[in-house]
DNA sequence: CATATTTCTTGATTTGCGTCAAGCCTCTTT
DNA sequence: AAAGAGGCTTGACGCAAATCAAGAAATATG
């Protein structure tokens, strides 16, 4: 693999592996995405993306895990999205539209993160046709599962467990169960119910 | 308004229209645009994309209805958007992924498209960096919309009234109360508790 | 170390939606 | 005009999940 050839270290390494999934990128390509990333750290609780906030970039989670979540009129906020260690994030909605954000993006954990930009993107796809592909990332992000609407409670979690065990390693039972859109008793059940 | 002092008639000009809702385009931008379309027909129950197809193209409903459906093991597909006149559409997995399609897209009643092959829109954001803001129409499109996921079934009725009241005057009890995710019943029920 | 707080489990009860079934209305076909 | 089909409504019933409530276990805090 190209990747395991370079020899000069550096803390995107993780990013710039996980780029490379998403296609064949020539070391000239990889510097030059390497160099429009930035660093930032948030602290738990902190919020990546707050409430109607514009999303100007698109996030790799170097370390740590995030929330996504829903704000709801009765302050019962939902979760949409969960995010662990070497996750892409962003909010699609938001980081598209370049309007203010309907939902918010919290750490979980103490994060890295790994900021990409939107002119920095848009520079990407002028240097190399190839960062088109760099949509793909996006589409990864948007990952409201549309084959999970015909899915029960149960089957929505057993799917959790193939699709993304590591999320049952890093999120307590009540913010999985929010995820699910179930109650943290009926998920509390299920898990009896199945061992 | 710049698109009205078009004197030349075309029949993209639904098209035209729609797009410069999304930026400031030029004549010469709206021209090249204009020439990488073509038109396509499909008749009432035919199908814009089947199971298993390659999306290779955004379409522009210039007139008719479609509805997108995720098929389902025991034959209950769901509907999992609508789409109207001067709606665009795109199966956004397949298109984004260049997979084959998990969904397929049906017409409802016989359709006029205008088509935007995917070579032509990588043409287009060569041409000129603004098209990138074609990538806003992918973003119309996936309209499986998150805040959803938060409402009732009334809610999200009284939700579709609100923001897609033309879909009630074009798809039967069935199909909305499908793309609800709700039964027939539920839904007729519903019409009869907020008249 | 003791107390407080959060997380999870378990039970009892309620409820909203799905299922099944019957019937009405409109439109089509012969 | 009669028969059939599709779309919609309405009622009765059952059930899975929500709600309400209590308590146990684990974790945090002073």
């Amino acid at each position: 693999m190209k990747q395991k050839s370079r020899y000069i270290w550096t803390m995107y390494q993780a990013v710039i592996d996980s780029l490379q999934s998403f296609g064949t990128f020539s070391e000239k390509d990889l510097s030059f995405f390497e160099s429009k990333l930035s660093a930032r750290a948030v602290r738990k609780n902190d919020f990546v993306l707050k409430e109607k906030g514009l999303c100007q970039a698109i996030y790799f989670l170097l370390d740590g895990s995030c929330i996504h979540m829903l704000p709801s009129a009765n302050g019962t906020d939902t979760v949409v999205n969960l995010y662990t260690k070497h996750s892409w994030l962003t909010d699609y909605q938001s980081f598209t539209s370049q309007k203010p954000s309907v939902a918010f993006i919290q750490a979980f954990e103490d994060c890295q993160l790994a900021v990409l930009e939107i002119h920095a993107l848009h520079e990407l796809i002028q240097y190399s046709p190839i960062f088109f592909k760099a949509g793909k990332l996006l589409e990864m992000m948007q990952y409201t599962d549309i084959t999970s609407l015909t899915l029960s409670p149960e089957e929505r979690y057993r799917d959790l467990i193939d699709r993304r065990p590591e999320l049952l390693q890093t999120f307590p039972l009540k913010i999985l169960a929010s995820y699910l859109r179930i109650t943290p008793e009926t998920l509390s059940r299920i898990r009896k119910r199945i061992q």
